[in-house]
RNA sequence: GUCCGGUUCGUCUAGGGGUUAGGACACCGCCCUUUCACGGCGGCAACACGGGUUCAAAUCCCGUACCGGAUACCA
């Protein structure tokens, strides 16, 4: 029989972290086996499922990119068909009404009023003394006629008088990662199937609507261990051979307490992921590692890779901590999955990282048509060396040095691919692309307070020096035979990026005014002799012009940088005073 | 209270009778270097406790402690 597992979240909020993690395994599961991955919105408890909680999660899981197989199962479009099995349980005699009065629900926090009452209880409890439990099926359907309210409940059969047939004294089940699990029956209460306002319980709509699904394998969170028992019983009750079970471990929060959306916000929702410039695959990777190993030292898995080697063998017994640091900025969440999420993005193929980079891109208004002419995809026409290494693990050989025919002309498509790949070494997340990275997309940069006061205010020579390097490269590297454009002409005036994005100007340097010898051997010439001619240290220039190009301290090798930005724009970047008196 | 689980560096984990208890993240140091990263090299750091079984226990058994889950006319 083929697998068939589903992943079945409430609409109660946003996908969260552990519930994420929880669809990962049925995904890889069910692609390990073959089978199908379903996903069923767990939406009977109307009063908390919200339709943006549905969108939410559906968002989520399509940013993971876990596609169900066939269509979403609302479960509350099956109520009457749970409803149906619980009547037919009652005419059977396997169920009984409850007519007790429902308690009116108190304002403490459930879960407190629930432990309290079981505490009371003690050892002491007897699931089966309800007094409606024995009551004839004559008088139930009597006082039911009448219009009294009443739920209907399992008869779990008691083991202590005896009354029931059952040899079997408890349900067991062999789980799939906590190996055989028994109950007795006398820890199982009479459970609700039916509220009395007609409303059928979480319980049996699974039951109903696993059975309904043809669901071969239910993997789920640990907390449903005991629930397990429980359908069981209705399944046993409704005659249908139950499926194979399989418990996950926990993620608990820092303190090893219940990681929740309510106490720890965002960092536990799968959106605040994406928002945040997570790579889908990496987040992927750092999920699945949480309590599952194949048991060997790699760490870094493609999803193939993952769906190959995933076993519920692997899956842990204990619980793991999401280790993410409240109230710092730097480290907010996991520092494994940050680190995770970096190694992804210097080291996937270009292919893959270059969609995500433009709609990052896109989004900030940083994105040009001319990086992808004629609408063809976002190929990588340079090798990567880093992509390479991705692949096999041969060791990352030095950038060759640049050689002025292979040069891409600035702002055409391989200027693009090249310069995301030069810069992505030090990236942590696709947000610095369009911050960290916004200089080489625009002219219109910030400049961080902290590089201007480092590399800038601290030599004011700089003020001097920086535009006699200009003229030094336009002079030595320019292009003699190119009509000297007016600095800061068309796109590079610093105007507002709606501006420049709106009217998508014409390219914005031709081949005519890229000049030919701005390359990186040369640059290093000039600035050295410069360097030296001024009686400073190289670092001080570098430094200094990387604040001027960049706005940041942090940045690829400087003389890239020098060849990225291009002699045009390099020159009036160097020439500007606008770092100065920021 | 009762039932069910769990416990290896700060965190994620490998290891399931004989290991100098391995790796990754984080942290620290060194190298590389015009910066910051990356990378390379090195360091810090763990078998919850107590009994057994055994020539030998992180590993098997029992107990204790601690942590977690469940115990609803929630899901």
């Amino acid at each position: 029989m083929t697998v068939r597992v589903r992943f079945a979240p409430s609409p109660t909020g946003y996908l969260h972290i552990g519930s994420a993690r929880t669809a990962l395994f049925n995904y890889l599961y069910a692609r390990h086996t073959g089978g199908k991955f379903l996903l069923r919105i767990e939406d009977t408890d109307l009063a908390r499922s919200t339709d943006e909680s549905t969108r939410s999660i559906l968002d989520g899981l399509k940013w993971l990119g876990f596609a169900p197989d066939e269509e979403i199962v609302f479960q509350s479009n099956n109520a009457d068909k749970h409803r149906e099995a619980a009547r037919r349980l009652l005419a059977e005699g396997k169920a009984y009404r409850d007519f007790t009065p429902k308690a009116e629900p108190s304002d403490a926090n459930v879960k407190d009023v629930i432990k309290e009452r079981a505490r009371q209880q003690g050892a002491e409890k007897n699931f089966r003394d309800n007094p409606y439990r024995e009551l004839s099926s004559e008088e139930s359907d009597v006082r039911a006629a009448a219009g009294e309210p009443f739920a209907i409940r399992l008869k779990v059969p008691d083991v202590r008088t005896g009354s029931d047939s059952d040899r079997v004294l408890k349900t067991s089940f062999e789980d799939g990662v906590y190996g055989l699990q028994e109950r007795d029956y006398a820890e199982t209460e009479d459970l609700v199937l039916l509220r009395s306002d007609g409303h059928p319980l979480y319980n049996l709509a699974v039951v109903c609507d696993d059975i309904e699904m043809q669901i071969t394998d239910v993997i789920r969170g640990q907390d449903h261990l005991t629930n397990t028992h429980k359908q069981l019983l209705i399944y046993k009750a409704l005659g249908v051979e139950p499926p194979r079970f399989a418990h996950l471990p926990l993620i608990m929060a820092p303190n090893k307490g219940k990681l929740s959306k309510r106490k720890h916000g965002e960092v536990v929702s799968m959106t605040t992921y994406r928002d945040a410039g997570f790579v889908a695959a990496a987040f992927r990777n750092f999920l699945a590692l949480l309590g599952w190993s194949a048991g060997e030292e790699k760490e870094i898995y493609s999803l193939d890779e993952l769906i190959k080697k995933f076993t519920l063998e692997g899956i842990h017994r204990s619980n793991a901590v999401f280790n993410f640091h409240e109230g710092d900025p730097k480290r907010w969440t996991d520092d494994k999955a940050i680190w995770m999420n970096a190694e992804y993005i210097r080291t996937m193929p270009l292919s893959d990282l270059l969609p995500l980079v433009k709609n990052e891109l896109k989004a900030n208004k940083l994105w040009r048509e001319e990086y992808e002419p004629d609408g063809r995809a976002l190929m990588t026409s340079i090798s990567s060396t880093s992509a390479q290494a991705f692949e096999s693990s041969t060791e990352i050989s030095d950038r060759p040095e640049s050689i002025a025919i292979d040069r891409p002309r600035h702002g055409s498509h391989d200027w693009f691919v090249q310069t995301i790949d030069l810069i992505r070494a030090r990236f942590f997340t696709l947000k610095d692309f369009s911050t960290q990275g916004r200089a080489y997309f625009s002219e219109d940069y910030d400049f961080d307070p902290a590089a201007v006061a480092k590399n800038l205010t601290k030599f004011p020579d700089l003020q001097e020096w920086l535009p006699e390097l200009a003229a030094r490269f336009e002079a030595e590297l320019g292009d003699s035979e190119a009509e000297t454009r007016p600095v800061g002409s068309v796109f590079f005036s610093r105007e507002t990026p709606e501006a420049a994005s709106e009217q998508t100007p014409a390219l914005p340097l031709t081949d005519a005014c890229c000049s030919d010898r701005f390359f990186e051997s040369n640059i290093e010439t000039v600035v050295k002799a410069f360097t030296e001619e001024k009686g400073t240290k190289l670092g001080v220039i570098m430094n200094g012009a990387r604040t001027l190009l960049t706005g940041v301290a942090v940045g690829p090798s400087m003389l890239s940088v020098f060849e990225t930005v291009g002699l045009e724009r390099t020159l009036m970047r160097l020439r500007s005073k606008v770092a100065w008196y920021s």
